[in-house]
This record gives C-alpha cells, structure tokens and sequence, in this order.
DNA sequence: TATTTAGGTCAGCCATATTGACTTAATTAT
DNA sequence: ATAATTAAGTCAATATGGCTGACCTAAATA
C-alpha cells in the first residue's frame, strides 16, 4: 500500500514537499495574524474581536445564530467577545423581522477599526500578490478553496453570493 | 492616495479579491487543524503539543532554544506542553556537547504520534493537490513562502537545508 | 396549545499564551 | 581566576478564547 501510494505520487507531491507546505502554512497564518494582534491588543482586544468585527463588516444585519455558523463556536464563547463589542459601541444591534432574531451591523467606530485592522492583511496580501501573475493567484484561490471544508466551502459562497 | 492605489493595481487585486483570500486563509488554516486536533483531544494534548512534536521529528537534536525559536512563545509557554511530553515518554531528552543545552528526539511513541498526526494533513493536502497542475503547485508554494516575515523565511530554510 | 427556535446568562473548567522574578550550571570574555 | 553571559528551569499571577451544562425568556411555528 505504502509502495502503490509511492508509485502513483507524482514527485513533487512527495511528504517532503508537503511538509514544506505544511511548514509554510503555519509559519504564514502565524505572521499573517499579527499585525491585527498588537493594533488589537492596545484596546483590550483579542483576535476574536477581530473575526467578529470582519465578519459583521462584510455581512450587515447577520444574525447572531449566522454569524455562529460561520465562526464555529458557541454562543457562549461568542457572548463575552460580542457583548464588548456592543458595550463599547463598536456594534450595533437591532431586532429583526424575526423578532427572535437580531441584526448586527458596525458602527462607525466599528467600521473604522474594521478598516485599520483589515488593512494591514490586505495590503500584506497585496504587496505579495503583485509579485505573481495573474494566473499563480487564480491558482493559489482555487487551491486554498480545496483545502476548505464542504460546510466551509458553503459559507464562503453564501458571503460571497 | 487612494484613487493613484486603485489607478495602479490590477483588477484581480482588488480589495474584494484580497478579502476573498482573507476568508480563505481562515477557513482553510480552521479546517486544516481540526483532524489532528481531535486526536490529540483523545489523549488530553492539545495543537501546541503537535507543534513541538512536529518540528522535533523534523530536526533531530534540536534544542530548547532552537525551539523557541521557531515556535516564537516563551520557554514557560513551551516547558507546561514539553514536560508533558517528556513525562509521557514521547520525547527524550539528552544532554548536548554544550552541557548547558538540551537535544530532543522523539522517542518510538513520539514517532507513532506524529505519523498519526502529520498523516492525516499530508494526506489532506495531497488530495487537494493531485487535482492541480505542477505549476498551480509551485505557485502556491511560492505565494505561501512571500505571506511569511523574513524572520520566519530564514526558520524555514533552516529546517529545510 | 404545545413545541421549537433565537438569544441570553450563570458557573465552572481547560488550554495556551503572557510578564516578571529568581535559580543553577556551564561557557565565554576580560 | 573572576566576571559576565547563556541555556535551561521554576514559581506565580494574569489574559484570552475556547468548552460544557443548566436554565431562562420571548417569539414563531406546528
């Protein structure tokens, strides 16, 4: 079984390079983070704020059971980080059509915040990105998408639709 | 500043693009941890306990410090999971010929672990990539490598000479 | 009318990280 | 030879971000 995998494996698929990429996923996601982390960390903020606060951004009047699905956490976990966020007005909240339901939106501090922190990934992808063709970017999407989850996949679409 | 920036970058840069990458690298990184982490869940070790076993399978006789290094936390972070692992027999420790330092090694339970582990993201990463051309491959690889700090770059060679 | 759903809350627990202070033993520099 | 530096270890306190379980309210739906 091992031989057969190894014979059908193209070379440049072998465990060494994988793990190269396993390395570089890591070591990537690490750096990638902390940026956001020191900005956050001057106002009593962790990354969880910040994934509440992007999220919220891209998605107004999410609802708190949608924005749940899309972090994979529980409510509780979400509770002490939101109601912050709300507390010091960086969220608003209202009640939906659903009247069980409520609607998140970011204020305009909140947008702000939003702003500063997703800038400093956005112009780190940037600046990396513009060192590739427009064809390594296509394909570097295409395989970060793969590497997703089928609910994952789901919810990217449904913020993307 | 912000009409010249969007005069000189290319329309797939775009910041709704760069957004799309951002929610990728999160979906991915979240999915890509999951299997190992309930694994380790099973035998009360958590991500940081992978880490450790991962870069000492990788680099035999690396030292504490080196590590450190590597991993970037504090050496009291490090030594609450490494102790655990000594404890529980999956790393052995050593003297070095600076008999101030430390060389570890995975012991046969250590090796065990971290094959159990790393293979279940080897594999999720060759699935994903056997549906992509050598050169989406090596773009990605290469467009990972440009995400990470110069500090962390020189890590990764390291690692990898 | 009964059940389900969305949301909230309290309490306790665990994992992972931090800072700061201090120790020991070995190596290196003066 | 002594002083300074380095590698490692340890103790204590703190923060963050998760978790489970139990229980509540109000609104929608069956």
């Amino acid at each position: 079984m091992a031989d057969l995998n190894k014979l059908l494996t193209p070379l440049f698929l072998n465990e060494g390079e994988i793990r190269k990429i396993i390395e570089l996923l890591f070591f990537s996601y690490r750096d990638f983070t902390e940026g956001p982390d020191k900005v956050l960390e001057k106002i009593n903020f962790g990354r969880a704020h910040h994934r509440v606060i992007y999220f919220v951004g891209k998605q107004n009047n999410l609802t708190i059971k949608e924005l749940l699905s899309i972090l994979k956490i529980t409510k509780q976990s979400l509770s002490r980080v939101l109601s912050q966020l709300v507390n010091e007005k960086y969220i608003i909240l209202s009640v939906g059509e659903d009247k069980r339901t409520k609607k998140l939106i970011l204020s305009k501090k909140g947008q702000e915040l939003e702003k500063r922190l997703s800038e400093i990934q956005i112009k780190k992808i940037r600046n990396v990105l513009l060192k590739f063709s427009e064809m390594d970017i296509y394909g570097f999407k295409k395989i970060l998408y793969e590497m997703v989850d089928d609910e994952s996949k789901e919810k990217f679409d449904e913020i993307n639709r």
